[in-house]
DNA sequence: GCGACAG
DNA sequence: ATCTTGTCGC
């Protein structure tokens, strides 16, 4: 799989905006995946050591079957923190070490984490997609910026995520009477498309079966 | 200046 | 993310 990545690594809060705010107008929020999906990765992360070692997990799904066709594990040291608004720069360097394992390239790739429900617009959905032009879903268990209106308790339903009078995303119920997750374009897909293939990717939890298969690769020890 | 804050 | 048992509810 070949990687996009024009920009060396930041060491520093200060260059990493540089980069997001550098990047942001790259991202595609508009549907260019191809005609038939027919295999959907899902991305998560671990750590061990007290955190000084990301463990990076990637599960590759038919579509729309949802078998698991290949899986791999990636290990690195961890050199960015936990800064809200920056995940991506502490958990994309183990994810593509894991990618670069796999055989069967995605056509599709949803994410734990924001894709332009972000400050910045380049959450680590965004970010992913843009580095190794694959389209990406940001599917993530809990807010990090925006407002919306109550969603309704039903599997399916959904309010649009508004940040400073722009539409970044959609709080969707993915299972009835449970939390809903935060939906946004991560690259070349667009929200209406995102919030389709999170469904089509959800069965009887609350998690895609992709991120679900990958959470547990990431975690199970 | 005061909160909020993906994983 | 991670540390962790039982418990409430469909």
């Amino acid at each position: 799989m070949k990687i996009y990545q024009e920009h060396a690594w930041p060491q520093t809060v200060e260059e990493a905006i540089a980069i997001q705010e550098k990047l942001r107008d790259q991202i595609i929020t508009e549907d260019k995946l191809p005609e038939t999906v027919q295999y959907v990765a899902g991305v998560d992360m671990g750590f061990e050591a007290d955190g000084t070692i990301s463990r990076a997990a990637v599960a590759v799904l038919s579509f729309p079957g949802l078998q698991v066709v290949e899986t791999a594990i990636a290990y690195r040291p961890t050199t960015f923190p936990y800064i809200p608004g920056f995940l991506s720069f502490r958990e994309i360097p183990a994810v593509l070490d894991a990618l670069e394992k796999v055989k069967i390239i995605p056509d599709l790739i949803l994410c734990d984490g924001q894709g332009i429900a972000h400050p910045r617009r380049l959450g680590i959905a965004s970010h992913l997609g843009l580095l190794i032009d694959i389209p990406t879903i940001g599917a993530a268990k809990s807010l990090l910026i925006g407002k919306y209106e109550e969603v309704p308790e039903t599997k399916g339903s959904w309010q649009p995520l508004i940040h400073k009078g722009e539409t970044i995303g959609a709080v969707l119920r993915t299972r009835t009477g449970v939390k809903p997750l935060y939906i946004s374009s991560g690259h070349r897909v667009s929200l209406a498309t995102a919030i389709d293939y999170v469904l089509r990717c959800t069965t009887k939890y609350r998690l895609p079966e992709t991120t679900r298969i990958a959470d547990k690769l990431a975690s199970d020890r």
